[in-house]
RNA sequence: GGCCACGUGGCGGAGUGGUUACGCAGCGGACUGCAAAUCCGCGUACGGGGGUUCGAUUCCCUCCGUGGCCUCCA
């Protein structure tokens, strides 16, 4: 079994929010283990700091699929389809169809956008990928057991989980409760009971997208933001699974309150056991907003880079640090890629080489696993780069042809350089130097730059 | 206001209680008619102030700065 001692393999250690510390990690069952990670909700085109997680968790799925072997992972990633957002924007996009329709249209494009985005970034498919409403079933069912158990309430037909009725809430987020009651800044609905208390379930207006409701409520309703988590997890990895992953502002209180709903409605002592969090991204030094104009997309990043230079950009840094996206930062990640491309053998098996996958099992050192990466381009790896290239998913292919387009276009053929080199080479052999040079930089003025070599040869390529 | 992170050399970015990160840029050398490319080599660092310690960039306190959460958010 790998992992064991004495398999060769070094152990997976991960940071896990809950605790604070990096520890090993020991699956529930190692021939299943199972990873949820929040997923999109589909209101809008996916912008770079959606790509994140996505990515860091993409390399996560890639390191226990060799650690377990591929069939003994399984990982959830879901799409949020039923959301407050989705609805103001299909209201606004499609103002004259009615809005059920609307939604539906503004999901549908939206999830296909975003799938595309990450087919061009090279991440692995998910398992599962379930949409919330595909699930609204297993919502209720939920909802009905913390009724039952006195975790939850109905009032105006709304349900909300009670959270005093958890001694332990707040843990994941180390937030003691008075404290969070003294902060708060929001009003307080007047139908709660606590002012910490969250919708499980809320009523429907007539158009707006609706369910049978829980619980004895006669009236048509939503789920909240939270439960839709707690029921896919639910579904697909069971009551208790091993890795919850989503970026750093879901701790509090998107994967809290999952926690609360898990936990209460299984009677049980843990949802996941290892919580993971990415960092926060900002752009050339700045937070990303709509308002400040930096709101940057991953289909606006596409246009100019190949997904596979965002991805090695997204890796340079640890993914619990904040990163600062900048086109300085991409443009070093397309060389760094280039080099490496240009150094490694091309039939090489997708598998890393050891010290690179030491790294990475060390809760993902990407950053480390780079540098290891460099030491085999400079010595005897040159194999060993190839085989974990393809296992981080990096492919030459489209790097190759996003250098070519990105070349300027000569304005001058194969047939005539070759000839210029000729005469080029004609006049060094008359050791007529300014001749030489002068040819040399006309050709550079075309785009042509030119390489003597040891042999006595001369070759050319596109000047960067 | 409360809570939580982070602050490393020109830039990006790991890590560690005492010894090389790594990459980019820069500098020097080799090669070259001169360059380019390539190869070899080199440098500068751990926000300020206290404390613990034989010794701290690494632990503790504090201050400053940046960011995040507390309301939708990856």
């Amino acid at each position: 079994m790998p992992g064991e001692v004495g398999s060769g393999l070094p152990e997976v250690k991960l940071y896990n929010t809950l605790t604070r510390v990096k520890e090993p990690f020991a699956p529930i069952d190692p021939a299943r283990v199972r990873m949820y990670v929040c997923g999109p909700t589909v209101y809008d085109l996916a912008h770079i700091g959606n790509a994140r997680p996505v990515v860091v968790f993409d390399l996560l799925y890639r390191v226990l699929r060799h650690f377990y072997g591929a069939d003994h992972v399984k990982y959830v990633r879901n799409i949020t389809d039923v959301d407050d957002k989705i609805n103001a924007r299909a209201a606004r996009e499609f103002p004259d169809l009615p809005l059920n329709e609307a939604i539906a249209r503004v999901t549908f494009a939206t999830e296909a956008q975003f799938h595309d985005d990450l087919e061009a970034l090279g991440v692995l498919h998910p398992d599962v990928e379930p949409r919330a409403t595909e699930h609204i079933g297993e919502m209720r069912t939920l909802i009905e057991r913390l009724v039952a158990a006195g975790h939850a309430y109905v009032a105006e037909d709304h349900v909300l989980f009670s959270v005093p009725s958890m001694p332990d809430y707040g843990a994941l987020s180390r937030r003691p409760l008075d404290e969070m009651i003294a902060g708060a800044r929001v009003d307080v609905a007047p139908y709660k009971r606590d002012a910490m208390d969250f919708v499980l379930w809320k009523p429907s207006s007539p158009g707006e997208p609706g369910w049978p409701s829980p619980a004895g409520i006669g009236p048509l309703g939503r789920p909240g933001w939270h439960i839709e988590c707690s029921a896919m997890s639910w579904a697909h990895l069971g009551e208790t699974f091993d890795i919850h992953g989503g970026g750093i502002d879901l701790i509090f209180p998107h994967h809290e309150n999952e926690i609360a709903q898990s936990r209460c409605a299984f009677h049980a002592g843990v949802m996941a056991n290892v919580w993971m969090h990415n960092g926060f991204l900002q752009v050339e030094g700045e937070k990303m907003s709509k308002s400040l104009g930096n709101f940057v997309t991953i289909r606006d990043l596409l246009a100019d880079w190949p997904g596979d230079v965002l991805r090695l950009n997204m890796l340079r840094t640890h993914y619990r640090q904040p990163i600062d996206w900048t086109v300085k930062g991409l443009e070093e990640s397309a060389r760094t890629l280039e080099q490496w491309f240009d150094a490694a053998a091309p039939d090489a098996y997708p598998r890393p080489a050891p010290a690179v996958l030491e790294a990475l099992a060390d809760d993902l050192n990407t950053p480390k696993a780079i540098a290891e990466m460099h030491a085999l381009k400079d010595h005897a790896g040159k194999k060993a780069l190839g085989g974990t290239l393809a296992f981080l998913g990096f492919a030459p292919g489209p790097l190759r042809a996003w250098r070519d387009a990105r070349a300027p276009a000569l304005t001058i053929d194969a047939a005539a350089i070759e000839a210029r080199i000729a005469e080029r080479i004609e006049a060094r052999r008359n050791r007529d130097w300014a001749a030489s040079d002068r040819i040399r930089n006309e050709l550079l003025e075309l785009g042509v730059a030119l390489k003597d070599n040891k042999d006595g040869t001369t070759t050319w390529e596109p000047a960067r």
